[in-house]
DNA sequence: GAGCACTGC
């Protein structure tokens, strides 16, 4: 035995409790039950099984997106014969077994909620049904909405092969930079939530379509939310909707929020399918140490370690814990203990040997190939066991195979925007039931499993039943952007799935008149079109619409493009950090002085000047930077362009871009002939409010409310305490006001734009 | 002298 096992024993109790029972179950019996008996998971063997396996439930894998979809296109006869090879399977999922009822409820009903569980078949199968009776003489499409990417383009693969066509013909899917649809062909449209609101934006009828599908509505995504209240407006009668009559609706959501999505949709009839997966035993804590708050990673190690000792060889353990430190952490115990452990016999068979553990950490700022650990299988013949600490991420976005069993902690990050102050803060908070519920799902995919939460059964009674949707705790700044680019003028008593409150769509509002998006009478502006339809926020659009005026527009793409992508630049280990620092601060001449705006478009530069893949992917390694984020920010400048390219099309300004002068042929403007006051200036146009004056003592105070806020210790300014103001792009609690994305700005600047902004309200 | 959960255009 260990010290860690014999310490201290954590106990948990309770009779095994399947995620069927949980306390919603009530709440569904009144609905019409579509039951179907339980039947094995999804005969499909094919290799790529974690992408296929995926697919089946609208979920994401971390696998790299242009492996997803093939742009091999295959024959005819190929097709057909791969279609009916996978007709038998299709044929034994639940939905399939109640096609007739299922489609009897969708015709005869504008909007119908419809439950499918885990593995029911919802997301590949419904589609097709409505598919096979759209009216071919209307000419109109079906579109099914996904929150992520991935899952919309791997869906739209798979149920292509189903049918029995190449994926952009008869089913296609459109995501940022990948559209693979016709116009004419395709009758099937999977697409991201934020591309339908696209649509939406230019087409505030979706005349094109004549089934709409939300799916995964449970998650409840800012996009979700606000196309459902948009498609309410649009069918209703009383507010001179325009498809009153000629679009149908479908709900899909995988947990039990129906009730709500169908009082939204007055009354409209709920469906439940029941799914595939295994039972789940709960066991919550008895311990009564646990009332004092006992360190949670100590904890969930003692619950490996016992998990270990006591089950039989066979079946990995997945451990939710609520952010990357806490899961760093316990990688490093966890790896200096396994050796030891690994000495040690069973508690039940004293003959028996335990397996080793081998600890992997999954959270989003993790490298990626990194990430692709949690996938691989371990040499059967190594008498291991996988342990993957992870964040939230496996919760819904990526699914492990070989799980059985679970430890919840309960716990999670959460950022919460506080717009009466303007900032936003970083919470760990208790889950929700739903999300207890997901989290013990999970061990119950292949196999019959157990979760082990690390609270007592009575704490998870008082947890709240669902999350709170996000649109009550972000910035609501762009949705209303978008609200009004659609003409919603009363944005107070829209009809919000879920009302964000009068103080946040107030300071919304405000915001955006402070842009210059909106007018005196809260009309939309010209300016305010234009950043509607820039795939950016609101003041990264200010920032760009003013670089066209300013004549700086290259530069100031590059850096809008640099800040697009989350994680470009990555949190160097501990033992690198000071070293990677030192690298950027003499590498980055001009950022060094002027901060971090100008070190990205100095980066951006530097990476551009490397001419192979070898010598970039080092250099990223080297300053720590994300050799995937910079393809992505090529990617993301280049549309911008063409936005940029329209804009001035349209007589806003003269300047043009110089063709000549794009990312392919070398930087664009050379750092040395970069006007850096010209840029700034531009920034503190988006960004008026962010912004700190340099006090005798060398603190900062904020413009708007003379609060101290300190440079974040990641910022290249972190150490220079000579700047007359400062410029930041996000302002974040945590153990202090911090400004992060930090740039330096003379006082006459922020007088200058002061005035200027004023002139043009 | 800190650490960011997760998406989307």
């Amino acid at each position: 035995m260990t010290p860690m096992a014999s310490d201290k024993e954590i106990t948990f109790s309770g009779k095994g409790k399947s995620p069927k029972h949980h306390p919603f179950k009530k709440k569904i019996q009144k609905t019409d039950r579509v039951n179907s008996p339980f039947a094995r998971r999804y005969p499909q063997g094919n290799k790529s099984t974690v992408y296929f396996q995926d697919a089946l439930d609208g979920e994401d894998s971390i696998e790299d997106e242009e492996s997803l979809g093939s742009t091999f296109r295959k024959s005819k006869t190929d097709l057909q014969l791969q279609s009916q090879q996978l007709l038998p399977g299709r044929k034994a999922l639940p939905v399939y077994q109640n096609k007739d009822e299922i489609m009897s409820y969708i015709a005869q009903n504008q909007v119908t909620v419809l439950i499918g569980e885990t593995g029911s078949g919802k997301s590949t199968q419904i589609p097709q049904f409505i598919m096979s009776c759209l009216d071919s003489n209307k000419k109109k499409k079906i579109a099914v909405t996904q929150p992520r990417r991935v899952a919309a383009i791997s869906l739209a693969t798979r149920v292509a092969m189903e049918y029995g066509c190449n994926v952009g013909d008869d089913v296609g899917y459109n995501v940022r930079f990948d559209n693979r649809s016709n116009d004419k062909k395709t009758k099937l449209k999977y697409l991201t939530d934020g591309m339908l609101l696209r649509e939406l934006m230019l087409d505030k009828n979706l005349s094109q379509y004549e089934y709409i599908i939300i799916d995964e509505a449970h998650e409840r995504t800012i996009l979700t939310d606000l196309i459902l209240g948009f498609l309410k407006e649009l069918i209703s009668p009383d507010k001179n909707g325009a498809r009153s009559a000629d679009l149908k609706i479908v709900v899909m959501s995988a947990t039990l929020q129906a009730e709500k999505f169908s009082e939204f949709f007055n009354n409209a009839p709920i469906l439940f399918v029941k799914g595939r997966t295994y039972p789940v035993e709960n066991f919550y804590l008895t311990t009564k140490d646990s009332t004092t708050q006992t360190d949670v990673v100590e904890s969930m190690i003692r619950s490996i370690v016992q998990i270990n000792s006591s089950e039989p060889f066979g079946g990995d353990i997945l451990c939710f814990l609520p952010g990357q430190e806490e899961i760093d952490k316990a990688v490093t115990i966890l790896s200096k203990i396994a050796p030891v452990l690994k000495n040690s016999y069973l508690s039940t068979d004293v003959k028996q040997k335990v397996p080793e553990l081998v600890p992997l950490p999954l959270y989003a700022a993790l490298p990626p190939n990194k990430q692709l650990f949690v996938f691989n299988r371990l040499n059967p013949k190594k008498f291991q066991r996988k342990v993957v600490l992870s964040t939230n991420i496996a919760e819904t976005s990526v699914t492990i195979p070989g799980v059985k069993y679970v430890i919840d902690s309960g716990l999670r990050k959460v950022k919460v925007w506080r717009h009466e102050l303007g900032l936003s803060t970083l919470l760990t908070v208790p889950v929700s039931q739903a999300s207890c519920s997901q989290r013990s799902g999970r061990a119950g995919r292949e196999f019959p499993g157990k979760c082990y939460r690390l609270f007592k059964e009575s704490d998870f009674k008082k947890l709240p039943p669902q999350s709170e949707p996000e649109i009550v705790r972000c910035d609501v700044a762009n949705p209303i952007l978008m609200l009004k680019k659609i003409g919603v003028d009363d944005i107070l008593n829209w009809s919000w799935l879920e009302n964000p409150g009068k103080n946040s769509i107030v300071m919304g509002l405000q915001e955006l008149y402070t842009l210059n998006a909106l007018d005196d009478n809260g009309k939309i502006t010209g300016k305010g079109e234009k950043m509607a339809l820039l795939p950016l926020a609101p003041h990264l659009s200010n920032v760009l619409l003013q670089a066209i005026d300013n004549n700086c527009i290259e530069p100031v793409l590059d850096i809008v493009s640099c800040l697009s992508v989350e994680n470009l630049l990555l949190n160097p280990l501990p033992e690198k950090r000071d070293e990677v620092n030192e690298k950027r601060f003499s590498l980055c001449t001009n950022g060094s002085k002027y901060g971090d705006l100008i070190m990205m478009k100095e980066l951006y530069d530097m990476y551009l000047s490397l001419s192979s893949a070898a010598e970039k992917q080092n250099w990223c390694q080297e300053l720590c930077v994300s050799y995937r984020g910079f393809k992505n920010v090529l990617k993301i400048k280049e549309q911008l362009k063409q936005y940029v390219k329209k804009i001035q099309g349209t007589g806003a300004s003269n300047l043009s871009m110089d063709d000549d002068n794009d990312e392919m042929s070398g930087a664009s403007s050379k750092t040395s002939s970069l006007d850096i006051s010209s840029v700034l200036k531009c920034f503190l146009h988006g960004f008026v409010k962010n912004t700190a004056i340099g006090m005798p003592d060398r603190s900062y105070r904020t413009t708007t409310t003379g609060e101290v806020i300190s440079v974040h210790p990641s910022s290249l300014l972190f150490l220079n305490k000579t700047c007359p103001a400062i410029l930041y792009t996000e302002y974040v609690f945590t153990t202090k006001g911090y400004a992060r994305n930090v740039s330096r700005v003379e006082l006459q600047w922020l007088q200058e734009v002061a005035l200027t902004a004023r002139k043009t309200k």
